[in-house]
RNA sequence: CUCUCCGUAGCUCAGCUGGUAGAGCAGUUGACUCUUAAUCAACGGGCCGAGAGUUCGAAUCUCUCCGGGGAGACCA
C-alpha cells in the first residue's frame, strides 16, 4: 500500500482527493513562500520557556521571566480586528497567547500581521513566540507576543476539540482514528500522553530498583533459531545468506539462564516478545515483558521481591498503593497473600485435588461442568479447574503459588512434593500479572522435561516446547541456583493507569493495513479505452459505445471526472468528453 | 472463528416507517485592540465505507465484502 505512492495515477488520485481546506492550507504555504517566509526554516530556534512553567511560576505584580521565547503548536486563534489572542500547545501544556498588531509589526508594514498571522496561518502549525508574561484583565496568565515566527506549516487540519468548564466538546474519540492516527490522538487528547508518559515512568521505576541492587541489564536475541521459554506460536522469517528459518522470539528465558551459566548474578531485559496468536483487549502481537533472574534466590525470594516492585511502582505513580482499576480500588501494600493452587481450587470448588489420579480429576471436571479432552493430562485439567473456577476471584493482589509439574517444564520440582513445582503467578484483577519459579537447574531433569513436552508434541499438542540442545549443554555445564520473574509491561500498565484495553498502552497497537485508495471501476476502464481512440467525442456517441445503462453510465462518466481522467465540455456543437493528460 | 453494534462534510453528530442531505465546530470573506467553546454577518464544502439487488426512486430496505468497537470461543 505504499508503492501505490509512487505511480503517477495515484498520485493524481492523491492529489484531487484533498478536501477544500487542504487545498487552501497549501495555497497558503505558496503565499507564504511568496511572501518569502520558509514554511520549513531550518535554523535552531531558541526555547527558554515552557508552558506549564509559567503558569505555574507567574504571581501578580512581578515579571521575573523577563523574555520568554517559547515554541509549539497553535491550537486556536480568537481574532479580534487588531488583536487577537491564540492557544499554543507545547510539550507541557497550553498557554494564551495575546497578540498585538502594532507589537509585532511595529513599523509600517502591518503584513505580519494581517496576512500572516491572520490569514496563513492555521490551527496546528508549529510557530515560535517571544514576548513578556501577563495577566490578562479576565485573569489568564498569557504571553504578550513581541515576535511571531513560523516553524512548520500544517497542511492537514487537525480535529478540532473544544473544552469548557471540564466539559469537552467535539472529542476525537473513535477508536480506528485513535489508533491508526496516534500522532493525532496524542496533539489533541491531553490524557493519552499521561498514560504514555505513566508507562516509561513504571520502567524507569523498575529498572532504577534493579540497578540499585546490582543486576546487570542485557539485551539477547530477538531472532532465534529455536523459539524457546514459553509455550505460543512463533512468527517465523528467513534468513538468507544462512538460509535456514528464524523465529521472532516468544520468550527470553532459556539466554536470560545462559547468562547466569556465564556467571552474571543477576540480569534482567525489558523485551519485545512475539506470538502469532489472536488479538483481543488484552493481546497484542507483539508486547513487553520484563524478566529477571537472579543467582543464589529462590521462588519465596522473588515474591518479595515481585511485591515490592509493585508497590514501588505504585507510590511512585499515584503517590499511594491504592490504585483505582475500573469500579475496583487495587491496594498494592505489600504483602500479598500466598495461597496454593491445591488450596484455591479447594476454597472455590470445595474438592482436595491433592493426590487424585488423572480419571478422578476427569470426573471432578464433569461435575463442575468443564469441559475436557482425551489428551489433557493431570496437568492441563488441574489448570483448567484454576482457570475456569478459580482465577477470576483474585482481584486484590495474590500469589497462587505451587503449580504442577505437568504445566510447568522449566521450574524446579518442589522441595517437599515431586508432583508440584516451585512456581507462583501474581494475580491482579483476576488476570496474571507475572509468572516466576525456581529455576529448573538440574540438567537431567531438565532433559526429561524437553522429552516430555515432545511426546506431547507428538500427542498433538501444538504449543508443547522444542528441544533447545544448547541451553541443556549449558546447564550441563552447572547454573547455580536461581529463581526467575516475568512480568508484563503492558498489562501492569494497564493496571496502573485504569486502561481496559492493551491498546490504550501502546503507541501503535497492530491494526489490519487501511484501504487502498479506490482504483477506477472496469466500466470506467473500459470508457477510458474508448476515448483513446478518439478524444474528444460527443457524449451520447460515447455513452452508446459503452453499452452502458443509464444509471452505469451516470456512475461511470462522474467517476471518470471526479478522478480528473475525463472531462466533459460543452461547446456549440454539443457535449463532448475528452481525456485528460 | 461466532454473535452484536457502528461507518453521513476536515471533526462531533442528526437525518424515523424509501422521495435525491442537515446542525455545531472547523474553513472562506467582512466587522471587531483583554478574548477564552470569543462574538456578529454572509458564503463555500458530501462517490451518505465499497459492490450488488429490490424499486419509478435507496443515506434509509435486502445480500455480499471492507474497516472498526463490544461480547464470546480459541489462546497465556
Amino acid at each position: 500500500m505504499h508503492q501505490i505512492f509512487f505511480n503517477s495515477k495515484d498520485l493524481s488520485m492523491t492529489t484531487i482527493s484533498l478536501s477544500e481546506q487542504e487545498i487552501i492550507r497549501r495555497n497558503s504555504l505558496q503565499k507564504l513562500r511568496e511572501l518569502g517566509i520558509d514554511p520549513y526554516p531550518a535554523a535552531e530556534y531558541p526555547v527558554n520557556a515552557y508552558s506549564e512553567d509559567i503558569k505555574a511560576g507567574f504571581s501578580d505584580g512581578q515579571d521575573h521571566f523577563g523574555e520568554v521565547c517559547l515554541a509549539g503548536r497553535l491550537m486556536s486563534q480568537r481574532i479580534m480586528g487588531k488583536a487577537s489572542f491564540a492557544e499554543l500547545q507545547d510539550a507541557k501544556g497550553r498557554i494564551q497567547l495575546y497578540i498585538n498588531r502594532d507589537e509585532i509589526c511595529p513599523g509600517e508594514d502591518k503584513t505580519l500581521y494581517n496576512e500572516v498571522f491572520k490569514k496563513l496561518l492555521d490551527i496546528g502549525d508549529t510557530i515560535g513566540v517571544k514576548g513578556t508574561v501577563f495577566k490578562t484583565h479576565m485573569g489568564e496568565i498569557s504571553i504578550q507576543v513581541k515576535e511571531l515566527t513560523l516553524l512548520s506549516k500544517s497542511l492537514h487540519p487537525l480535529p478540532i476539540v473544544k473544552e469548557k468548564d471540564g466539559v469537552t466538546y467535539d472529542a476525537f474519540t473513535d477508536p480506528e482514528q485513535r489508533y491508526r492516527q496516534r500522532y493525532v490522538d496524542l496533539i489533541v487528547n491531553p490524557q493519552v500522553k499521561d498514560v504514555f508518559v505513566k508507562r516509561t515512568k513504571i520502567v524507569n521505576t523498575m529498572r532504577e530498583m534493579f540497578n540499585e541492587r546490582g543486576y546487570f541489564e542485557v539485551e539477547t536475541p530477538i531472532l532465534q533459531p529455536i523459539p524457546g521459554g514459553a509455550a505460543a506460536r512463533p512468527f517465523i522469517t528467513h534468513h538468507n545468506a544462512l538460509d535456514i528459518p528464524l523465529y521472532l522470539r516468544i520468550a527470553n528465558e532459556l539466554y536470560l539462564k545462559r547468562l547466569i551459566v556465564g556467571g552474571f548474578d543477576g540480569v534482567y531485559e525489558f523485551a519485545k516478545d512475539f506470538r502469532n496468536e489472536g488479538m483481543d483487549r488484552t493481546h497484542n502481537p507483539e508486547f513487553t515483558v520484563m524478566e529477571i533472574y537472579v543467582a543464589y534466590k529462590d521462588y519465596q525470594w522473588m515474591m518479595k521481591f515481585t511485591e515490592e516492585i509493585c508497590e514501588r511502582v505504585a507510590l511512585a505513580l499515584h503517590g499511594t498503593t491504592k490504585v483505582q482499576l475500573g469500579d475496583q480500588i487495587i491496594d498494592y501494600k505489600t504483602p500479598y497473600p500466598r495461597v496454593t493452587m491445591y488450596e484455591a481450587i479447594k476454597t472455590h470448588t470445595g474438592y482436595d485435588i491433592a493426590g487424585k489420579s488423572e480419571q478422578e480429576l476427569r470426573e471432578i471436571c464433569d461435575k463442575l461442568g468443564i469441559e475436557t479432552d482425551p489428551t489433557m493430562g493431570k496437568g492441563k485439567l488441574i489448570d483448567e479447574i484454576f482457570g475456569e473456577k478459580c482465577e477470576h476471584h483474585y482481584i486484590q493482589p495474590t500469589f497462587i503459588i505451587d503449580y504442577p509439574v505437568e504445566m510447568s517444564p522449566l521450574t524446579k520440582k518442589h522441595r517437599d512434593n515431586p508432583e508440584l513445582t516451585e512456581r507462583f503467578e501474581l494475580m491482579v484483577n483476576g488476570k496474571e500479572l507475572a509468572n516466576a519459579y525456581s529455576e529448573l537447574n538440574d540438567p537431567i531433569d531438565q532433559r526429561e522435561r524437553f522429552e516430555e513436552q515432545l511426546r506431547l508434541s507428538e500427542k498433538g499438542d501444538d504449543e508443547a516446547m522444542f528441544i533447545d540442545q544448547d541451553f541443556l549443554r549449558a546447564l550441563e555445564y552447572g547454573m547455580p541456583p536461581t529463581s526467575g520473574m516475568g512480568m508484563g509491561i503492558d498489562r501492569l500498565t494497564m493496571f496502573m493507569t485504569n486502561s481496559p484495553s492493551i491498546q490504550d498502552v501502546l503507541f501503535f497497537p497492530q491494526m489490519k493495513p487501511e484501504q487502498k485508495p479506490v482504483e477506477l471501476s472496469e466500466d470506467g476502464k473500459m470508457v477510458l479505452e474508448i476515448l483513446k481512440s478518439k478524444s474528444p467525442v460527443e457524449l451520447n456517441e460515447l455513452k452508446e459505445k459503452s453499452g452502458l445503462s443509464n444509471k452505469k453510465w451516470d456512475k461511470t462518466i462522474k467517476d471518470l471526472t471526479k478522478n480528473n481522467v475525463a472531462r466533459v465540455v460543452k461547446s456549440e456543437e454539443g457535449l463532448f468528453v475528452e481525456s485528460v493528460g
